[in-house]
DNA sequence: ATCTTCAATCAATAAAATTCTCATACAAGC
DNA sequence: GCTTGTATGAGAATTTTATTGATTGAAGAT
């Protein structure tokens, strides 16, 4: 499960970007209107969560672009007071649920799931490598009908790579991901993951998925 | 593609640093305004990532003096506060790009790579010669739909004869987008990493893309 | 509260890949 | 034919990655 985070204020998106990590999901974030707009038309997420204010493109413009073509992610706004006016205005921009400042995180989440749901009701989305298939909603990863059971991180990590197929990425990359604060990041800890998925995803299989590409980080791909 | 990074805070140029290389860029660093003025002026960088609180030289002053030195190379500002203040001291004196701490570097990135499709004048992600095609940002090569994978160095290489299809690349321009400035020039390294380069490009293929422009160097065609 | 378990992290060493040097063979241009 | 410039293979030097075991910390069970 991914979502995008729009959200100018630091502090806010660090606690939110935690508590979805934890969940299990897969965050990223931009810090102002142009940023989000560009991450939410060209790549793909389950949810957006929108705040209102931004800096360059206000959250209602970004909303209303997003529908214009035809993108239909749903979308969480956040705004800074109950203002009738500013909830009116965005419903009827293509918002599909609202929350006013300060909330919190377990409502914040509890809504988003309920998006979630709404989405998937009973469709069945998951992406499929060779025999490896993840599904991102129920958490399952299963190659050759097997089940690997994941931690949070690992998943995380898994999780990124597939959504990148035959892109290398760097370990930089899979920290932001990953992790909620990342400057102190000069630590090995990414091998580390990627050994423990290599153990569940690719010992034992004549295919191995996961690739180093060296001087630069990891792919996933076939060959 | 090489930057100059004029910062004095150890562990940040760490991270900034880290992150490029595993990018494919080749870095100099400056840990203070003298050095990186020095460097911005007498070496040749795609972009220069500057920092406003700097010993001996503000970030300020060197923007404007390599301004008033007809220097153009994109400039990147960092600053420690959002100070509306700092940014139009910024822009006036000639930065292009403005960015205030803390960031995360996926950020700094995306902005890097935005001054540098604005300085190439590329509008594709991807460039593409004959059936070779090179991506990049996402670091994907492929010649005919396969993928050739490359090492760091030949990438860099790569990528620079790609963005000057059609003209002849002297060795001197390849050591100077590839190794940053501790390096001694004297070597016949650029000759062997062009050899692997051919095994991986043009072996095996009827057009070879790879040519030799003989008392110049190397250049990027279809004959 | 204490114990147990497992995930996450750190640190150190082993292993592997890349980068670089050097020697020699080959080609171009005069 | 001679000089200068280029190509490439092999191995040394360096850098990067893999892997393991010890340690820390948090969540759940008793």
């Amino acid at each position: 499960m991914r979502i995008l985070l729009i959200e100018d204020e630091k502090r806010l998106t660090d606690v939110i970007k935690k508590g979805f990590i934890e969940s299990g999901f897969a965050v990223d974030q931009a810090f102002d209107g142009e940023e989000g707009l560009y991450l939410a038309e060209f790549e793909s997420y389950d949810a957006v969560i929108l705040d209102l204010m931004l800096p360059k493109i206000d959250g209602t413009s970004i909303c209303k672009q997003l529908r214009d073509k035809k993108i239909t992610t749903p979308i969480l706004m956040l705004t800074a007071k109950t203002q009738l006016e500013d909830k009116i205005t965005g419903l009827n921009v293509g918002a599909d649920d609202y929350l006013t400042k300060p909330f919190e995180f377990a409502e914040l989440k509890a809504r988003i799931n309920a998006l979630l749901r709404r989405k998937y009701q009973q469709l069945e989305n998951t992406i499929v490598i060779d025999d490896l298939e993840i599904d991102p909603i129920k958490r399952i990863v299963k190659r050759g009908n097997k089940i690997i059971s994941l931690t949070p991180r690992e998943f995380s990590i898994l999780e990124l790579l597939t959504r990148h197929k035959d892109q290398p990425i760097t370990r930089t990359q899979i920290m932001e991901h990953t992790w909620d604060y990342n400057f102190d990041s000069l630590s090995n800890v990414v091998d580390v993951f990627i050994a423990t998925l290599r153990k569940k995803v690719d010992n034992g299989h004549q295919k191995k998925l996961i690739h180093t590409v060296h001087g630069v980080g990891y792919k996933l791909s076939l060959r």
